[in-house]
DNA sequence: CTGAAAGCGCTTACAG
DNA sequence: CTGAAAGCGCTTACAG
C-alpha cells in the first residue's frame, strides 16, 4: 500500500498514442512538435499527473540544474545581513525564471578539500570570494563553469564587481570637501578564520587615496572594527564615538554598519549630520528611509546579478570552455548624498 | 579541456578484469565477493579515482540517501537556538554513520502544497509538529515513512516523546513544595503562523493538573509568553518581574527561556533562588554550568533522536508497509534539582 | 564466488 | 513533424 507506482513518461506515451521522444519533445523541445501533438500529450501528461523524474533527466542530461552559490560567512550570518537576503533575493528570481535550482554553500570553517568536487552543481556563483580562500581553488579544480560577484581581481575567471576604489574615493572626497578631518571608518576586523572580503579591502584604498590625494596625513583616518549587525547599534556607535580624539564623521564599508552607526547616535542623543556625519556603502532599501537617510553609493545589484548569472548560464550552456580570457565587468558607482552628511 | 570523462565502473571493471557486477558487489555487498577479489577491485578503483555515481545509484535503486527533516522554525532560528543544535548535531552523526544525508525543511510561512512530493526524500523525520499543521498531511500524503519526535500524539506515526505531561507536573509540585504560591510560566506566545507546539501544549496541562491536585486556585500560575533567545535576557526577565502580584518562582517550558531568565535577574541583580526560583525543562549541556546551575528536567535526547533514526532507517528497509499500528514512544523524566530552586 | 542481462526513466542524435 | 534505438552509470535478480 506504500508504493504507488509513479507515471513515467512511457505511460504518456501509451495513453497519447505516440513515441516516448514524443512526449520528452513536448516538455523540452515543443517547437519540434506540432500544435496539436503537443497539446495532446501535456494534456495526458496532466491527466495521468505525470511529472518527469528529474533523476533520471540528470543521468540522461549531465545537467542537474542547479547552481552552488558560495557565499564568505555562515548560513545564520547570511539569513540576517540584509545585503545577502536582497542578493538571495535577486538570485533565487532568476533561477526560478530558469528553473534552476540553487545550493548555499558557506565558505567558512574547516572546508574539506574534496567537498566541492562532490556537490552536484552545474556552475558556480562565488560571491565575494578572495584569491587565498580555499574554496578558489576547489572550486576552479572542478573545471565547472564558475562566475564571481564582488571577487578579487586577481582571479581568472568572469567577474562582476562595482567600482570600489572610485566610489570610496568619493565618499571620502564628499567628507573631506565638507571640512572633515577626523574621520573614523567603520569596517570589518580580521576574521578568525583569516577570510578577507576583497570588497572591504578595495574599499579601504580608496579612502586613503581621496586623503592623500587631498594632501591630509593617514591620521585623517581612523579605522574601527565594527560588526555588521544592526542589533550591535549601541556597540557600533559607542565604539566611534569614543574615539579620542573624536571624529565629525565616519565611513563605514557597508551600509548595514553605517544604520547601525545611525541608529547608535539617535539612541545617545547625539545628532547626524550635526555632531556626526555618516556614509554608508552599497545603499539598501532601507538606506532611502532610515532616520536621516543615509549618504551612500549607489549600485544596481540586481541588474549586475543578472548579469553575472546570463554569464553563467551561457557557459554551463556552451560546455566547451573557449579560451578567451575571462571578462572583467567593473560597474561604476555614484554617491547618493542624502541627509546623513 | 573543460569535461574531464569521469571514470565509471566500467573503467573500473576492466582494469581490474571483472564484470561490473563484481565492482558494485566490492562497494554494496563485500560479502559475495572473496576476500582477493574485493581488495583488488577496491584498490584499482583508488587508483583510477573512481567515485560512484550517486543519481545513477538513485535512479537504479530508488533511494536517494536523503532523509527530509521538518523542523517548526525558519532557518535562522534553527541555527541559533541551542536544542536544535544539539538535534542536529545527534541527527547528523547518525545520519553519518548511515552515508544519509539531511535535507532541512522549515515548516513556517507558506508551505506550498505540492512541495513535499517533489522532495527526494527516502523518508521523513517530523520535529515539534503539531497535527494542523499543513506540513503534517503534505508529510503523509507522499506516503513515505515517516517518524516524529517530540510529536502530537493524536497522529498516527511512529512517536518519540518525553513524558511532557508528568515531567512539567514534578516541576511544579516541586515548586509547590517549597511554598511557591506565585508561580509564572514563561512559555511561547501564540505564533502568527498559528503554528503550535505540541510539546509545550502538554507541558502546561502538566503545570496546571500539579496545582490542581496541591488544591491551589488556577491563579497560581501565571503565563507570560517569552522568546527562547539568549539574548532576549533583559526583557525576559523585566516581562516576569513586573507582574503585579511579583512571582516568587518561574516555571519554562524549555531551558533557553530559563536560561535566559536566569541571566536577566543576575544582571539586574536579583538573586535566584532567593528572590526567584527558576525551574526550566529539557536540560541543556549549558544548565548544569550557569550561575547558579539550572533546575530541569532530565531527558536523553541523543538516545531517543537515535532510536527514532533506528526506527525510520527500518521502516525505509522494509518498504513494503506493514499494517502495525504505529509505535509510541514516551520516555519519562527526572527532575534534576540544582541550585536555582 | 562470479558474470551476462535487464532495467531504473529519461534524452538525443539519427533516420525517415 | 515523428519514431526506433542507444545511452547516461549504476543495481540486482538470475543463472552458473
Amino acid at each position: 500500500m506504500s508504493k504507488k507506482k509513479r507515471v513515467t513518461l512511457r505511460d504518456v506515451a501509451k495513453q497519447a498514442g505516440v513515441s516516448p521522444t514524443a512526449v520528452s519533445f513536448a516538455y523540452n523541445a515543443p517547437h519540434q512538435l506540432s500544435q496539436a501533438t503537443r497539446d495532446r500529450i501535456i494534456d495526458t501528461a496532466n491527466e495521468l499527473g505525470y511529472q518527469p523524474h528529474p533523476v533520471a533527466r540528470t543521468l540522461a542530461t549531465g545537467r542537474t540544474n542547479t547552481i552552488g552559490l558560495v557565499m564568505p560567512t555562515g548560513l545564520d550570518w547570511i539569513l540576517h545581513d540584509p545585503l545577502f537576503s536582497l542578493i538571495l533575493g535577486e538570485i533565487g528570481t532568476v533561477c526560478d525564471e530558469e528553473k534552476m535550482r540553487i545550493l548555499i554553500i558557506p565558505a567558512i570553517g574547516e572546508v574539506s578539500p574534496g567537498l566541492l568536487a562532490t556537490i552536484a552543481a552545474d556552475g558556480f556563483v562565488l560571491f565575494s570570494i578572495h584569491r587565498n580562500h580555499p574554496l578558489a581553488k576547489a572550486v576552479e579544480r572542478t573545471n565547472r563553469p564558475l562566475v564571481m560577484i564582488n571577487g578579487d581581481e586577481s582571479l581568472a575567471a568572469p567577474m562582476f564587481n562595482v567600482d570600489d576604489f572610485n566610489g570610496a574615493y568619493q565618499a571620502a572626497q564628499h567628507l573631506i570637501e565638507k571640512g572633515h578631518r577626523r574621520i573614523a571608518v567603520g569596517t570589518i576586523g580580521p576574521r578568525q578564520d583569516g577570510v578577507i572580503i576583497p570588497t572591504y579591502e578595495r574599499r579601504m584604498l580608496g579612502y586613503e587615496a581621496a586623503v592623500r590625494d587631498a594632501g591630509l596625513p593617514p591620521s585623517t583616518l581612523r579605522p574601527v572594527f565594527i560588526r555588521g549587525l544592526l542589533s550591535m547599534a549601541k556597540e557600533s556607535f559607542e565604539k566611534i564615538w569614543s574615539l579620542d580624539p573624536r571624529p565629525t564623521a565616519v565611513l563605514c564599508v557597508s551600509d548595514v554598519r553605517a544604520l547601525s552607526v545611525l541608529n547608535g547616535a539617535r539612541k545617545a542623543g547625539v545628532s547626524v549630520p550635526g555632531d556626526l556625519a555618516v556614509v554608508g556603502f552599497d545603499n539598501l532599501p532601507d538606506s532611502a528611509v532610515s532616520t536621516p537617510p543615509l549618504t551612500t553609493l549607489k549600485q544596481d545589484l540586481p541588474g549586475r546579478i543578472r548579469l553575472a548569472l546570463r554569464a553563467l548560464f551561457g557557459l554551463i550552456a556552451e560546455e566547451g570552455g573557449d579560451d578567451e580570457p575571462p571578462p572583467l565587468h567593473i560597474t561604476p558607482m555614484e554617491l547618493e548624498v542624502r541627509e546623513s552628511s
